[in-house]
DNA sequence: ATCGCACCTGGAGTGCACTCCAGGTCAACC
DNA sequence: GGTTGACCTGGAGTGCACTCCAGGTGCGAT
């Protein structure tokens, strides 16, 4: 039962200290334990979930999206057709996205290529 | 020579009329011509600017790099070789966002494809 | 013992990109 | 001639996601 201290948090998942503060403050991450002094002592759950939660963010996802995901996990296990609704709907975001990105790219370099043959 | 009210410039841009001013404001648009009432008349050019600028804001760039493509742009054809820079360098990182993108879209399968082996 | 350092809290501030609002003009239609 | 609707201006307000700050604690090294 490894624990990892705030500087590996912010080592390991790339989110600053106060960014980490932040998302429990808000309840995306639930209370983390404490040392005797009052330091945040991570568990290895809550850096698994602040992987699942770095995936999300980057695929563009808000907050208050991965907030009812969150609900949804510590609901139960009864809440894992509803998460797979989440999850589906959100991966067809993430492919218009990736769709929408190619078809923009295709322009970006049309264009380079009409500059290229001016000069 | 046609010339576009600002009902058709939303139409035809995707953008909010207020955005349409808001990009003038600040120099991401070129002063637009006004009729006898002092209303926007847009010219061809502008809605393909505008196109262009689409392109580039939904491929994530800042509007501060618009701004320095904008002035670049007005300045002359000189400016050309520094354009094409400015777009490949912008293309790295459309290119980056599709791989990221892909990436993260594999974990979020993976997530629903273990949600659904255990139901 | 005192220094530096990693960390704590509550709350204020920031940056970006809009978006909204109040008060007004003008042309056209009933 | 009155009303509607599209548009105008300058400036204030919004939403999101952090990020920073002041003032303080506890611990290991010099």
């Amino acid at each position: 039962m490894s624990v990892y201290t705030p500087a590996e948090v912010v080592e390991e998942t790339g989110f600053s200290l106060d960014t980490l503060r932040y998302y429990e403050k808000i309840g995306l991450l639930e209370r983390v334990d404490r040392n005797a002094a009052g330091q945040r002592r991570f568990s290895q759950e809550d850096v698994g979930w602040l992987g699942t939660v770095r995936c999300l963010r980057d695929t563009g996802m808000p907050i208050a999206t991965m907030l009812r995901f969150a609900e949804l996990v510590r609901a139960g296990d009864h809440t894992i057709p509803d998460r797979i609704k989440l999850l589906e709907e959100h991966d067809r975001q993430v492919r218009a996205q990736i769709d929408n990105l190619a078809e923009r790219q295709r322009y970006i370099r049309n264009k380079i290529s009409y500059y290229r043959s001016v000069l």
